[in-house]
DNA sequence: TGCGTGTTTAATAGTATTGTAACATAGTTT
DNA sequence: AAACTATGTTACAATACTATTAAACACGCA
């Protein structure tokens, strides 16, 4: 099945405001979701709570700079990053690619080109995922493994049944992204499904009275006369 | 309904009016059509209008310059520019960069050498393009997700029931087009729609009393006899 | 077979959306 | 201007959808 989430999250780390403004603006045309980090603390912690699926991340900064973030970060997570470095600045450079930096912009760049950079490094870790078929999610404090068929809830196992689980991933592994009873009967049962769509809400049902707990920073919406839909916490900011 | 991708339409803004002589021919040569503006406020007023695939701008303009220019376009819409430039006028690259300019010319020029960047860059831009399926849409302050099946205005989320994104979504991914009642019966309800065609403007009543407001830069205008429209700041007067 | 787990259906009540009717207003035609 | 038609507006009724509960069903397994 075709991997389409609605938006990216990509995480920008700059002290400078203009960066910050003419980016917003073109990742907002394209669907992504920005989240903004003036300086190294900043950048760190809002990868930790937000999860990004990028990290745009200046290597001059004031206080902690882009190279420690980015070890700081690679500590945790493996979220592709890009580092926008000062022009012919080939220390950094190499230094960054030690840290783990997936590829770089020199500065001064056109919005235009970082989104290509960012669209390219995507797409290639959704092909990489594609290959691995991978079958492994985390977010928040909710995780789901399809080989094991086991979900696990800040770390705790939840015994979930097959239906449960393959619901639940079908939403968590596209988050923002509605799905209608049909297509999960389609996707899940099979094609030739004839029951009453209803069955589908005694799932939702009981992953909710299992798993969804108001301070889980991501939840299960109703999209009324759609279906349902995996939510994160913190897609509704930004002006 | 239909984009012609085979014919782009590409605007130019120069004083001078040799230059859109030399292009002009060249450009109808390869299909493409091609729009003039001789100072910055036409470029920028055309730019809303005619929401052409790509902009070549002066920068050295009487009134409102190149760059300005660039910075308004900017503000609502991520066409493709391509700036022309005094020779080796290194300072305005670098403000053009931020701006948001895509590529550079240098005058004098050749018209086949802006043919030829012009291709580029929309070759570049078609590429970037082909990765997301375009159930997205972002004009001015509106943004319609129809994977997540959300609508927000200036970032925040507007709750909307199903018909009602759905119409909305119908108008807006399609500026300045009208949609008659019947038409939207049909491809929204389903062929076996049998009530009155006012229930449309009961919908249309609800969508435009929580999403239009006079400083939108859009709007959904009545015409009348006819059906809806959706309409961009400054497009009033076309057909 | 009977038990237990997991899944689906049925029934019900509650809620949000949607269509309609009635009237007011605005645009068009005679 | 009057007559007419299309649309805006309002409030309400009809409809469609969902949550919840409980019971029926299906299947594997001792």
């Amino acid at each position: 099945m075709e991997e389409n989430r609605s938006g990216y999250k990509i995480l920008v780390a700059d002290d400078d405001p203009n960066v910050h403004q003419s980016l917003n603006a073109y990742f907002r045309r394209e669907g992504y979701q920005m989240i903004s980090a003036y300086d190294g603390e900043q950048a760190v912690q809002q990868a930790r709570m937000q999860r990004p699926d990028m990290i745009i991340l200046d290597i001059m900064m004031p206080g902690m700079d882009g190279l420690m973030v980015c070890r700081e970060v690679r500590k945790t997570s493996n979220v592709p990053i890009i580092m926008l470095t000062a022009k012919g600045d080939e220390f950094d450079k190499l230094l960054g690619l030690e840290m783990g930096a997936d590829d770089y912009i020199t500065k001064p760049f056109s919005p235009r080109e970082v989104l290509a950079r960012v669209k390219a490094v995507l797409r290639r870790i959704r092909e990489m995922k594609d290959d691995d078929k991978s079958a492994h999610l985390v977010i928040s404090n909710l995780e789901i493994d399809m080989n094991a068929f086991t979900v696990k809830l800040n770390g705790k196992p939840i015994p979930c049944t097959p239906k449960e689980t393959e619901i639940l991933w079908t939403l968590a592994s596209n988050p923002g992204m509605v799905f209608s009873r049909e297509h999960m009967l389609q996707s899940i049962w099979g094609y030739d499904f004839l029951g009453d769509t209803r069955a589908v809400d005694s799932h939702i049902k009981r992953i909710r009275a299992k798993l969804c707990a108001d301070n889980n920073g991501w939840d299960i919406k109703t999209v009324w006369g759609v279906g349902y839909r995996f939510e994160v916490a913190g897609a509704e900011n930004n002006a």
